[in-house]
DNA sequence: TAAAGAGCTTACCAAATGGTAAGCTAATTA
DNA sequence: TAATTAGCTTACCATTTGGTAAGCTCTTTA
């Protein structure tokens, strides 16, 4: 039975875990984990490079999936403050490994991708 | 110092997991795990929905990362076997705790999807 | 009167990702 | 003679992702 891979619909790894491994969920997460509570343009500004777009999208795919929380306070100009459900909390120390492992990886890496190319 | 997180080019975040967070590399990277050395058409009917394409595809750029060791026997028709380097198998781990992660989180992730679709 | 401010959304476009189907090699098998 | 085999690659197309720039709200400030 080696097909126990192939169910799409009710793949927690591919379900769940597409959400997370895009271009900027877990560098938002991380600053959510690092910064705490924080406005939409404290997290722009911490990225610097990302859209506001792309931030806003992001955001409520994050909200969503219930790892983050938002909370809108009604003033003008409007505030809007995010930050970590328990349930995103409880993603973090995952996340954190797995920057652990790319950072002692990255040169090793960098060079194997290198030879691979020379020798293609 | 907000903004270390914008080095795009030397964020070991964005430059190596961005290669494992795709859509078919955690699952690829799992079969090699449980099942060992794998023939490309092994790992084809495992997955059952892959492409070809994709597969070669995603194969090539995690044995360019040095994930992966691709062994070639020049025999007609030809016998290509894949399994896990010791790098690969490093990363298993934390991808172990990810899917765990994910398969604990999976129906209240549904359920908080189901809520904020009510909610928009 | 007009600009600024925060947090978006929208329209439009470019790039990356992924799928389908066909084709290739060279020997073995029917 | 022609089909089959394994492991791809290629051409072509559709979908998804991501970027840019503009616009919107409503009040305060200059």
């Amino acid at each position: 039975m080696l097909n126990k891979y192939s169910d799409i619909e009710n793949c927690p790894i591919r379900n769940v875990l597409n959400h997370i491994g895009n271009k900027w969920s877990m560098l938002v997460l991380s600053i959510l984990d690092e910064e705490g509570l924080l406005r939409f343009n404290e997290i722009h500004k911490a990225i610097g490079s990302i859209s506001q777009k792309m931030l806003s999208t992001t955001l409520k795919r994050l909200e969503s999936d219930g790892l983050v929380k938002r909370k809108v306070h009604p003033v003008i100009p409007p505030r809007v403050e995010y930050e970590l459900t328990k349930r995103g909390k409880s993603l973090i120390p995952h996340i954190k490994n797995l920057v652990g492992w790319a950072v002692e990886n990255f040169n090793d890496i960098k060079d194997s991708r290198l030879k691979f190319e020379r020798l293609s």
